[in-house]
DNA sequence: TCCGATATTAGGACTAGGTACTAAAAAACA
DNA sequence: TGTTTTTTAGTACCTAGTCCTAATATCGGA
């Protein structure tokens, strides 16, 4: 079926999005077009050719493999942290953390960024979530941009508690306070302390 | 400097592990030989060239995004639902999930587990979570198989109580009281109501 | 020191999946 | 209808290879 060049440039967008694996001439006969126009059509659309693009892809995830493993497994970006006191960060919320159908934000991402960042503000070589009082505010959209902020409250033998809070803009949309555990060094300090 | 076609080939297996990215035409540089020699190098080695690796190493990242950002909109496989009632989810706990410093599961996945049963139990258009509390009971190891069981308890104008209790054998390892926003049908039942 | 084996290099033909460019044909529109 | 836009075709060139043949180099042993 023949589309128009518009329609057809905004599915070859998101199908290459979907499937950056894809040659140009998969596409042209997908699109049943010649390959040349699939061509004039990736460069008014800026996108890049099957090699670079599998590149690409490629070194995000050798980022990744270094995001990981020194700064840690927190979800979102901490953009400021001191141990023991408190910590920010962001976390942008797009397509894949929100429901089709609403286009809100599920309520796990928040959570998981709250409570990653519960986990990085403590200053053990441990740190378990032993029970959390939770509250979703506002709904968050797709797109938004969410800033938490964890303020550790107080800390007593092995436990401590840190109030999370997050905002879009100005906008309250999570509270959470985490009760932590914390083991200080190594092997002996077992974590079945985390019974509650 | 020359080295032993050994000792060449050895390093060789080490660079390109480290460096993936790198051409034969910079190997050959790197070790004083020609191109050719790099290219029964790996042959014997049985090394793939330059764009098969890159293409292995994006594959692999794209395995991973569908594996971290679940397509399907519950966390865990779903085993038993009477709406409005009941239902029971499974998760099996894998390397992804558990944090690599002591091998144990993330909080926010159990939480994303016991939370999407919720919200899946609710016979309705949409449903939110606007509260939550909730326990980590007890550590959950890589490879556990964490049980999820949702029971309405009550339902009330809107709002609906929904408690999980997740079980790894027969150990409870999280329990958590959820408060539920449902919207019947679609539009205007603005989900302004999230504010608690 | 010469011999044969092993190792290395050079070169040509071919490949996929392109870029960059020119030119012609087809379709859309005014 | 003429003009503009869109599509197609074709050429030369590119990278990073494969596969193959043939010519050298290098090395160990008699």
């Amino acid at each position: 079926m023949r589309r128009s060049k518009k329609e057809r440039q905004e599915l070859l967008k998101q199908t290459i999005e979907e499937n950056p694996f894809v040659t140009d001439e998969e596409l042209a006969q997908e699109f049943s077009v010649s390959v040349q126009t699939i061509r004039l059509d990736r460069m008014e659309l800026s996108i890049p050719e099957l090699r670079e693009r599998i590149k690409y892809v490629a070194e995000k995830n050798m980022q990744d493999e270094v995001r990981s493993l020194p700064i840690e497994e927190v979800i979102g970006d901490i953009i400021d942290i001191e141990l023991d006191k408190s910590a920010i960060s962001i976390f942008d919320v797009k397509k894949e953390h929100v429901f089709k159908r609403n286009g809100i934000a599920r309520g796990h991402h928040l959570f998981a960024q709250a409570n990653s960042l519960a986990v990085a503000v403590i200053n053990d070589e441990m740190a378990l979530t032993g029970k959390a009082d939770i509250r979703f505010t506002q709904p968050v959209k797709e797109n938004s941009r969410v800033i938490a902020k964890a303020k550790v409250v107080r800390s007593q033998k092995g436990r401590t508690i840190v109030d999370v809070s997050s905002f879009v803009g100005s906008d309250l949309v999570f509270r959470g306070e985490f009760s932590m555990f914390r083991a200080p060094s190594a092997e002996k300090e077992e974590i079945d302390e985390t019974r509650n």
